[in-house]
DNA sequence: GACCCGATGCTAGCACCGCTAGACAAGCGA
DNA sequence: TCGCTTGTCTAGCGGTGCTAGCATCGGGTC
């Protein structure tokens, strides 16, 4: 039995290695320099292993999307949680989010900007996206304001932050003005 | 001299339809089906008729955004002027706004989901696209605030928007709710 | 009206893409 | 040690964006 075990770990390792690789090229050079074969390459097999793992290569967008799901949760609730009060609280937020977005554009482009073959919105959204949602409307509701519907609000707040994360990113606003446009965000919207 | 305005014209005339053509395959089938094989079978010439005209296809997908940022600006001024009043016609010009991004997806992906390699926020950029800016603008300051530098307001307000047609377009936010979100971003967004 | 020549659109092909069929070798259980 | 399963590789398919070089068409000149 432990034969078959060695090698359930071995693939699973090499799946992780798959996803890091693919990310890495991706941080590096874009999604568009993420091909099969430079991946299969990197990674030191040839092609079809990949489809092993993966159905094809929007499986492996989708798989680096959960990922930085997670990965943006736990940065969003760091940051909210060693924050006092609502307002240093949503104001943490914003700014863990944008700063998620700039530091990982890759993988921030899986999650929205790529096809990653992935449910949103429904009941067979995967666990991770529906998390990094909820981390976001868990604080997010206490200023939601008086007979507003906390998840539209979460959306609407949601939506802001993506906008400001993809217009910077894409260069269509300039940079140098971020932190205004975040404390403009969180002032405005903000029930406080 | 007559001969070679003719051909100068038919050679515009080409020009507007490989755009128009383009455009009618994006909206079809998406970008992705956008290929210079299938666009030149279409229009009944061969592929490097294309190149004659274009330097690539990142061109013609920078051309077709040029048309829809002068559509859209047209559009938002259109709806901006037709409403009494600073908060009616911020409405106006939100629904304006998301109004077009739903009813043509890919000309607003060739504007902002796609790389067109158009420059942005920049002295180079494009006439028209500085001209979108500005219909935002002109109806936006009057909403931004005292004290607040409008140009930095129009920025925010257009993120937001951009947020919720590109979150919404993906299938990430619930579209039956689009109508509160449009009017709590109003709400919390535009001083009245 | 005939001829030359340049502009213009075509055929064919390059290197690369995602993906897969089928050959082959390694390593397990008997 | 043998047979077989399992897993990996080589090779290749149809597609992509783009381009070199040829052929042809048609305007300008004599």
């Amino acid at each position: 039995m432990s034969v078959q075990e060695r090698k359930e770990r071995e693939r699973a390792d090499r799946e992780r290695l798959i996803l890091a690789t693919a990310r890495e090229i991706a941080e590096e050079q874009g999604w568009d320099a993420v091909t099969t074969r430079r991946l299969a390459e990197r990674i030191e097999y040839s092609q079809p292993v990949l489809y092993s793992h993966f159905r094809g290569k929007r499986e492996i967008i989708g798989a680096v999307a959960l990922e930085g799901a997670a990965e943006m949760a736990a940065a969003v609730r760091a940051a909210a949680s060693a924050a006092d009060g609502p307002r240093a609280r949503v104001t943490a937020l914003a700014r863990a989010y944008l700063d998620y977005a700039a530091r990982n554009p890759a993988v921030y482009d899986a999650m929205f900007q790529l096809d990653g073959g992935l449910a949103f919105a429904q009941e067979d959204t995967p666990a991770p996206l529906k998390d990094a949602f909820a981390a976001l409307l868990e604080n997010l509701q206490e200023v939601a304001g008086d007979g507003v519907h906390p998840g539209l609000f979460t959306e609407l707040f949601w939506a802001s932050l993506h906008g400001l994360a993809t217009l910077t990113r894409a260069g269509r606003l300039p940079p140098e003005y971020a932190e205004q446009r975040t404390e403009m965000l969180v002032d405005r919207l903000a029930v406080l």
